[in-house]
DNA sequence: CCTCTTAGTTATGATTCGATAACTAAATAG
DNA sequence: CTATTTAGTTATCGAATCATAACTAAGAGG
């Protein structure tokens, strides 16, 4: 196989992933936050403690938006801001007790409709998709 | 390993497959359509001929906004749209050839940035990551 | 026929979001 | 001590998007 056909495999399975990945997520988020909103709270849940720099980055965003993004969802307490000792310009950010309910809310909805998929497999199946992810994670997608 | 972590596992694998993934696609965009535009697009390309429920359901959109946004793409005669002949209430959607000249070029710059990822792997990773993407796809991904 | 359902359209008002400019406050470098 | 850089905020405007209601037009069932 040469490089032109894996990317080709590449894009199929980006189709393919966001199809199922969308089926997983959907519905999963509250009513009261935006779809940026919750992908915020997700990238917070995932790496806390971030500062606005870190979301701004890895949201593309700009930073007024960001910052604006951030204020809402501090005014809905569902994070929570502490400065920093050293830098007082920097800030770093937490889900609040209610943010981190509500996004466990919607990762035990995404995580329950993952193991539906998965309950009938083979345990040789499920190891290879564990084996398949480790490959992927550590080989194409390390920084 | 059990089967929470292994869902742990993919939730990582998921937010670096979209850090990355932007990373290919940002800026492959043309200016003269919006985000969501062309997210349509690109479901049009791969999955062709499509109508408008499709479309509808793939990118959860209300109907009328669907609409709408179709209505937009085939003002820039990015797509075209075919009545069936035997409902005529459904009709076909095909990218058009500008349409398919666009998204030619979005999809040749990621390929570049895709290529120029993957152009100092020794040969067996990269058959480890086709192997990989190949379980995924068959495995977890399949209808 | 008459009714119901399906597929899609048009119109509209409310939000959200993105881009930009102008700003504060704190750290750092010369 | 001044100049510059870094981190983040506020304000504003236009464009994009969403939600809803009301609609047309065609097919399907009885």
């Amino acid at each position: 196989m040469d490089n032109n056909s894996l990317f080709h495999n590449f894009v199929v399975f980006t189709t393919s992933f966001h199809r199922v990945t969308h089926e997983f997520t959907k519905d999963a988020k509250a009513d009261v936050i935006s779809q940026i909103q919750y992908k915020i709270l997700e990238y917070i849940a995932v790496s806390q403690p971030v500062t606005p720099s870190d979301v701004n980055d890895c949201m593309n965003m700009s930073m007024p938006n960001t910052s604006r993004e951030l204020k809402k969802l501090s005014e809905k307490s569902l994070i929570e801001k502490i400065h920093d000792k050293d830098d007082r310009r920097k800030q770093y950010i937490r889900l609040s007790k209610e943010g981190q309910a509500m996004m466990n809310e919607s990762f035990a909805i995404i995580e329950s409709r993952f193991l539906e998929r998965i309950q009938d497999f083979p345990k040789e199946d499920l190891d290879d998709i564990e084996h398949a992810i480790h490959i992927l994670q550590t080989k194409l997608f390390n920084e």
